[in-house]
DNA sequence: TAGAAATGAGACATCAACGTCTCATGTGCG
DNA sequence: CGCACATGAGACGTTGATGTCTCATTTCTA
């Protein structure tokens, strides 16, 4: 009976992922709800797109979480990072996209936060010599957002197959912040497949 | 007297670069005319959208032209085409948003083209030895866009100047393309700094 | 200069999405 | 069983953007 908020907010995601002009109602069929009820547990539009955002950023948290940024090389963090984001590309893709349109308004400062974790990451890498220091941390950051919303993307249209997903991003990141001497690039250690 | 389709074009494309969901009546503002002027010229918003379409393509395949993208080394033509295509790189991410709407809908094929110019440099990267065929042409291609796109924002937003657009772009995007055994990324050779 | 053409300003109807509301139905719980 | 509550369906008014139209004004041109 009880309409799983849970379940409305992944729905939602889905769809405005695909759609990110979608319409309330459209929302509500995808969550296989009526509108009337989505409007009940969500007051309006701005209300379930700051929901979304507090989901993505719920999500990004733990993903990073689970990618144990300050252990090992920066590189490895990275690709940890990549594999754990994958389950929110879509959604993140679908904020990265409206976080355009906010200019002024108080968004939600979780995002610095979040940010900020990231970005240490690649401070991180700078500080052990890991990474090129031409490329900004702040600029990495944004470019990984970017190449999330592209790879999911591209996923969703198919020009790249899911599985590849974890490869494409960090490979081409890192290949990019990585300075390194060979042009072999690592494969994951074991350590790190335990999921995957 | 007569209005000056090009200008409307560009201040169209600077306002929805920064706004996407702006109003015709923010555009008709925006190129100093009124509405109604706007509408006699462009039928409508989705005629104005074709219309910018056409000109980022027309862009587009300007740039890829001057970058000469298939002299010299891959790598080389690549910054070279991030370069040209910097002061399209606004236009293009608005469009490149856009075109996540687009589902089905009969889309402007020249966009299929440039992906086979832009998406040839690659893959003759890949024949020539220069880049790692782990990352398909399609990708890099799709990432191209997206951190074009990337670049854009934070260079909007003051997350990163302007001058370091074509650096921060190009070097991201090669460092992960380019195998290459040094961390010593080159300079771009004197030939190429005739224009930037 | 006089006519033709283009523009600006604004009125107007239309439309789609929104947000609110009501009422009947269905489900869970005591 | 009977009550309370959540839902579904849909009506309703509102809003914002759109597209069309008119008319006075300005600008170009013959």
């Amino acid at each position: 009976m009880a309409v799983d908020r849970e379940h409305v907010l992944r729905s939602a995601a889905d769809l405005l992922t695909r759609k990110s002009t979608a319409t309330m109602d459209e929302v509500a069929k995808a969550a296989g709800i009526s509108r009337a009820t989505l409007h009940r547990h969500f007051a309006g539009r701005d209300a379930l797109v700051r929901a979304l955002e507090s989901l993505g950023i719920e999500e990004c948290e733990a993903a990073v979480d689970a990618a144990r940024p300050d252990e090992g090389p920066a590189s490895d963090a990275v690709r940890r990072l990549v594999r754990e984001l994958q389950p929110a590309a879509g959604l993140l893709a679908f904020l990265y996209g409206e976080s355009q349109l906010w200019e002024g308004e108080p968004q939600n400062d979780g995002w610095a936060h979040l940010d900020a974790r990231i970005g240490a990451v690649f401070q991180r890498g700078h500080h052990s010599g890991e990474f090129r220091v031409e490329l900004t941390p702040a600029w990495l950051t944004e470019a990984l957002y970017g190449l999330i919303a592209s790879g999911a993307w591209a996923v969703q249209d198919g020009r790249v197959a899911a599985r590849d997903f974890p490869t494409m991003v960090a490979e081409l990141l890192l290949g990019g912040a990585l300075r390194r001497e060979t042009s072999h690039v690592p494969k994951e250690s074991s350590r790190d497949r335990e999921i995957g």
